[in-house]
DNA sequence: GTCGCGGCATAACCTAGGTTAAGTTAGTCG
DNA sequence: CGACTAACTTAACCTAGGTTATGCCGCGAC
């Protein structure tokens, strides 16, 4: 089975990735491609693609499109903890454990891989450098996730905010999806709410405190972010967590 | 060089959860006993074994003592985003980045043992199942990473201590650190503040506020939980995210 | 002994952010 | 075309939690 063209460059983006978490041996590139390819999905926006509590079985690997981690507590209280953005992976060896400890949903209309747990296996069995690179972004992920911590527990709601935006900027451009200044941003006020700790009404009057003082640009689900080196000096940013120095 | 009774039940908990994460072969449990007791290590407490910024080049594995995990704002402001207890490790394969997102410190004097990295690559490279045990205990810190984004962006400060408190005592039970309803808390108020994302003061009332309703008795460096059940409900606090059910 | 200090406790006051409610806009479904 | 809905916006009000400050206790240094 040939690949086309148009095929390549959907699952280009995950190997370019992969490959700054570690180089990957040619072989290692093409058997992933094909895994890939052969496992293509698609899914609306706002689905559940794995809920707390289910066995995992497979790996999903982002073609496009954008999704969330998220947990509730019983009373319907919504965190989300993490975003998971194309060229990432979902849940890569999650399987090692029995269920889900959170839930997983798309945030726009995806696409993606679906490679079943024993090719997986078969993958990273094969190529030493496959698994390493997809153990790197396990780490960095973890990395990721300490950093919401403290974003959570010890930044102010406009640094908060601010601090989730620098850090969609710098996990898109590697992937190849911002655009001079601009990024797309198509999620709900009440995501961003969800995934900064805060209420909708507070987050939307963060949103307009940003715009006031010229900082973001966000319009049709568009954020501009004119000098970004303001912003991430109002948000605490330091990128250094997010390992980008791996992709030049 | 023959194992001491004394040194051998100072790793043994080490083993012991391993071995729950992972069933460990004879051989696996015997080289990993040795590598520990070959780089025993004391350290006093409030000390800095690792600082953000720092490249990783060997693993700790926790003997006795309580660490913490910690991240700072320029300003000042620090966030504790996780606990290392007894029977866990610090760094696994955190070289595989070159340098740590995040600082640990001791809370107490502490015990541990240093595998540098050749060694440890040697270990795991040699046995499956202890790379394997490693790896779940990494996806077990993740899950327990995002149990704290939901923690600290959604519950009260009630719940959030009361959570901590639940999860203190369900992490040391499994290392024989719990004696029945109690267990020991070395740690200033200041750092449990840390950990919540609260102020000082207000963590206090919040101790007070457990204390005053029953919930907790905190007193001489020692947490005792007479109704578990009740504590758990309070904090909304349900243990699936350890993964403790390996543990019998 | 007492000086100093770190940890705990409590009170008075204040503010960042939550809550409730209402209005606007834009898109979709008849 | 109008009805309905989802997303956003703004205002008024309120409270959880932060800040500042002061006092107490116990302990180690001298």
């Amino acid at each position: 089975m040939p690949l086309s063209t148009s095929d390549r460059s959907l699952v280009e983006p995950v190997i370019r990735r992969m490959n700054a978490l570690r180089p990957l041996s040619a072989e290692a590139r093409a058997s992933l491609e094909y895994a890939m390819l052969d496992g293509l999905q698609r899914a609306g926006a706002s689905e559940d693609l794995i809920s707390e509590g289910d066995p995992v079985d497979s790996v999903r690997v982002v073609l496009s499109g954008w999704l969330c981690r998220y947990k509730t507590l019983e009373d319907g209280r919504r965190q989300i903890v993490n975003f998971i953005f194309p060229g990432e992976s979902c849940d890569s060896h999650a399987f090692l454990l029995p269920v889900m400890d959170h839930s997983i949903a798309t945030m726009t209309p995806v696409v993606y891989a679906e490679i079943k747990r024993a090719r997986f296996e078969s993958l990273t069995r094969g190529d030493r450098s496959l698994a390493e690179a997809l153990w790197c972004e396990t780490l960095v992920n973890n990395a990721v996730q300490r950093e919401w911590a403290i974003n959570l527990g010890r930044r102010t709601a406009l640094e908060r905010v601010a601090h989730l935006f620098c850090e969609i900027f710098e996990r898109l451009r590697p992937v190849g999806l911002v655009d001079g200044n601009s990024c797309v941003m198509p999620v709900t006020q009440m995501d961003l709410a969800d995934a900064t700790g805060l209420s909708v009404v507070h987050l939307n009057r963060t949103v307009q405190e940003l715009r006031a003082s010229g900082l973001i640009v966000l319009r049709d689900r568009t954020l501009t972010v004119n000098d970004p080196d303001a912003l991430k000096a109002a948000a605490l940013f330091s990128p250094s967590y997010l390992q980008l120095y791996r992709f030049s």
